[in-house]
DNA sequence: AAAGACTTCGTTTTT
DNA sequence: CGAAGTCTTT
């Protein structure tokens, strides 16, 4: 670490008033500057109240609050995550938005329920319309602040009736609709409540920005329209902004996050002054250079030097295994080696990865290896069902008319309330606005109810009763009083079983949080603060990085860290860059952009590296448990240097590829197609929602194997079927190229993949009726089927 | 109504 | 392959 200030790095701390810009490279000393500042400004006599400090991650928000406090013993800046800070302020003003503040903030979950319910009463077909997919929606069109009502308003425009409009214009508001009926929110919400506070209340507004004198915002290049308008709204009158950012490591365009804001930040405030912090005191030179070589492949970005004086280091370098269990098991005995010959601490690793399942074989591996590991991510603590029921009860404790929480503990644990039963209770309730514990006080005017279903409820009622009077002081003691009055999770003292032995041990670590929870105590440490808390902690939050352990997590959980070694798996087309970021893109524009996301999240990993840096790839993968033959990533190229050690690829390939032909050995490789490739439809590699059907045949059922398609049918499928369903990688590849280019790719010799099949080699090449054929015999069966070239699902397997 | 067998479905990233 | 959802039996 730097010991002194350089002049960039003084100019930012010495900026006193007025709008300020601080352009911060990876591993530039950001922190350090922005909680310079801070206590800089205290020295100027600018109270600690009138200044405001937002954040994306409570994580970083500690860290901050952490650092200043150490400067300035005492001082108290308010650091907050912009989630929270917006919930702080809608409990104020809850009423100006038609709230309660006592509002719950629903999860992933509870918005997904809220959908599936609001679907069938609208009469919509679940199927057709995946509630993730309406959740990705709704959430996109808050980040862009579309409210329901501009939504419902457009629908008169709209003549069809596709998936987005009824989304739009239906869907949307009916699920608002019911979020509001259980005085509830979701996390786009809290922004987009508090857009809807400052914009309506210009009392409010004028109030909020001279209380707030000093604004800082970290990450800026993060923040989404809902959090532009907040920070424009907080800093209008006064706007002694500093917002710190860089574009490269632009990673949340998917939810809305707009790199426009920082880049237009100089023509929002004319008069701001700019801050480029370039030098990174981070990584050694290899890292940098090949973090150069990458992220220069980017058109959307200004151009822009990483430089450091560091030392050069050791070339950063490229393994490849044959399958991802070879990785994993190799990474942990390197790691091991690594810590028993002193060279690092195990906390000194960091392991980082695209997809969350990704984590699970390194997992196994680490464990068998006996390297103490912790994951920032998966099942976080607060996502397992037990966790969840027991917050429930407190969720329906604290806000009755929160109904997804009422849902999820009505019946559980099991009290005689089924289905049927619980239908005519909501209809009971809906009809007389009650919530779900007011109808089952009333269970006995509930209509052709029997009398078991009706004590099942009276008496669930009367629990509820009970657990309400409870709820005066400590958080703890009511969780145990939750346990003691429901029996929930009796019997998992005694059992043996070790799953319910783990559930046990979360509920009892749920009630210890609890305690410590109370123990901080002090003012406004009630169950609704408590609930919030739960509600808005991250995986991030729980990772300790002086915990002793190498440390797992998502390329995108990734910013904001460092560590001496990382390990970047799973380097593979389709993986990074993942797919379905760009395949599910409407345009090739848009494809384009997220491309580009892919690739400064990778940049992200690479930068988080101090001294060494290991990428690996495999030769096959398992995806949905079948294995698949991987892609060299496209970006694999792109960081092609004398700083990358290829040795260690073609070594451990060597003795992994047990007998199995080696498919990279360069008179092999094919090209895969490069920039072009933005055309190609991925839809090919992961068939669309309903492709099986294509491979149906008249004989299904005599087929004994329980998979969509028969594995021992050997009949062709039908071409024109395919024709009508599938646009495939190959016949987008051919409207752009020419025929014998087409024929390339399918050369006998050459490795293909088919959705279905999975693997196959090209056996033969011929023409019938006009058409180019293809004859693969897959791996799997021994199977051996015909194509026509530029009509089928198969995608070209290569390796460059 | 509850527990178990069977089937289908899916897998980006997160506050 | 594993989770969640559906159907079947008690």
């Amino acid at each position: 670490m730097q010991s002194r200030l350089t002049e960039f790095q003084r100019q930012a701390v010495e900026h006193f008033e007025g709008p300020l810009l601080v352009l911060a490279g990876p591993g530039s000393g950001k922190t350090r500057v922005i909680t310079q500042r801070i206590a800089r400004l205290i020295e100027r006599g600018v109270s600690p109240r009138r200044m405001l400090a937002l954040t994306f991650t409570n994580k970083a928000a500690e860290e901050m609050a952490h650092r200043v406090e150490t400067l300035v013993p005492g001082s108290r800046v308010w650091v907050s995550t912009f989630h929270r800070f917006c919930a702080r302020l809608l409990r104020e003003y809850a009423e100006l938005v038609g709230l309660h503040s006592n509002f719950t903030i629903f999860d992933t979950d509870d918005q997904r329920g809220l959908i599936k319910r609001s679907l069938s009463d609208l009469d919509l077909d679940s199927t057709q319309y995946a509630p993730a997919k309406i959740n990705a929606a709704i959430s996109k069109m808050k980040n862009d602040l579309i409210t329901p009502d501009i939504a419902e308003a457009a629908r008169h425009e709209q003549a069809t009736m596709d998936f987005k409009t009824v989304v739009t214009a239906r869907i949307y508001p009916e699920y608002q609709k019911r979020l509001r009926e259980s005085n509830a929110v979701d996390f786009d919400d809290l922004l987009l409540h508090v857009v809807t506070l400052l914009q309506g209340t210009p009392e409010l507004r004028s109030e909020l920005d001279h209380q707030y004198q000093f604004i800082l915002v970290d990450e800026y290049q993060d923040t989404n329209k809902a959090q532009y308008e907040i920070i424009r709204a907080l800093a209008h009158d006064i706007p002694n902004l500093c917002v710190t950012g860089d574009p490269d490591p632009s990673i949340y365009g998917w939810r809305g996050a707009r790199i426009d804001n920082i880049l237009r930040f100089e023509s929002d405030y004319p008069d701001a002054q700019v801050v480029r912090l370039e030098e990174n005191f981070r990584s050694t030179k290899a890292i940098l250079r090949v973090a150069d070589k990458l992220i220069e492949h980017n058109v959307h970005r200004k151009a822009k030097r990483l430089q450091t004086d560091n030392e050069s280091g050791d070339d950063v370098k490229l393994h490849r295994f044959w399958s991802g269990k070879d990785e994993a098991e190799e990474i942990a005995s390197q790691i091991r080696r690594d810590i028993e010959a002193g060279v690092w601490e195990w906390s000194d690793v960091a392991i980082f990865y695209r997809v969350n399942w990704l984590s699970r074989e390194i997992e196994l591996a680490l464990g068998r290896n006996h390297v103490p590991y912790q994951v920032a991510a998966g099942l976080a603590f607060y996502e397992r069902a037990e966790v969840k029921d027991m917050l429930a009860y407190l969720r329906t404790i604290e806000n009755p008319a929160d109904r997804a929480a009422g849902l999820r503990i009505i019946n559980n644990p099991p009290r005689g309330i089924g289905k049927s039963t619980l239908e005519k209770l909501i209809r009971f309730a809906d009809k007389h606005e009650l919530t779900l514990i007011e109808a089952a006080e009333h269970a006995k005017e509930i209509p052709e109810l029997s009398a078991a279903p009706t004590k099942a409820l009276l008496a669930f009622a009367e629990v509820m009763k009970h657990l309400r009077d409870k709820a005066t002081g400590s958080v703890a003691e009511l969780l145990r009083s939750v346990l003691s009055e429901t029996s929930y999770g009796d019997g998992w003292r005694e059992s043996d079983d070790e799953q319910e032995q783990q559930r046990l041990g979360n509920v009892l670590e749920l009630v210890l949080s609890a305690q410590q929870f109370d123990e901080q105590a002090g003012e406004g440490r009630s169950l609704q603060a408590f609930l919030e808390t739960t509600s808005l902690v991250s995986d991030l939050d729980l990772v300790d990085e002086s915990a002793g352990k190498v440390t797992l997590m998502t390329l995108h959980a990734a910013k904001g860290l460092e560590f001496p070694v990382v390990y970047i798996v799973g380097f593979e087309q389709n993986l990074i860059p993942h797919e379905r970021a760009m395949y599910e893109q409407e345009d090739a524009r848009r494809m384009q952009m997220a491309l580009e996301e892919e690739r400064r999240l990778l940049f992200v990993g690479v930068t988080r590296a101090m001294k060494q840096l290991h990428l690996t790839t495999t030769v096959e993968r398992y995806s949905f448990g079948r294995p698949l033959r991987t892609i060299r990533s496209q970006f694999e190229t792109e960081i092609e240097c004398e700083e990358i050690d290829h040795t260690a690829l073609r070594q451990t390939l060597g003795s992994a590829a047990f007998g199995k032909p080696i498919p990279f050995d360069d008179e092999h490789s094919q090209e895969v197609p490069n920039n072009d490739w933005l055309d190609f439809d991925f839809g090919a590699a992961t068939p669309p929602k309903g492709s099986g059907v294509f491979f149906e045949s008249a004989d299904e059922e005599t087929s004994d194997d329980s998979n969509a398609f028969p594995a021992n049918s050997k009949k062709t499928p039908d071409p024109v079927a395919l024709k009508s369903k599938v646009t495939t990688g190959a016949a987008l590849l051919r409207s752009q190229a020419e025929d014998s280019e087409v024929t390339a790719l399918f050369a006998v010799g050459n490795a293909v993949r088919h959705p279905r099949y999975g693997l196959g080699e090209v056996v033969e090449v011929g023409r019938m009726m006009k058409r180019q054929t293809v004859v693969v015999r897959f791996d799997q069966d021994d199977r051996t089927e015909t194509f026509v070239a530029d009509k089928c699902p198969l995608t070209p397997v290569g390796l460059r």
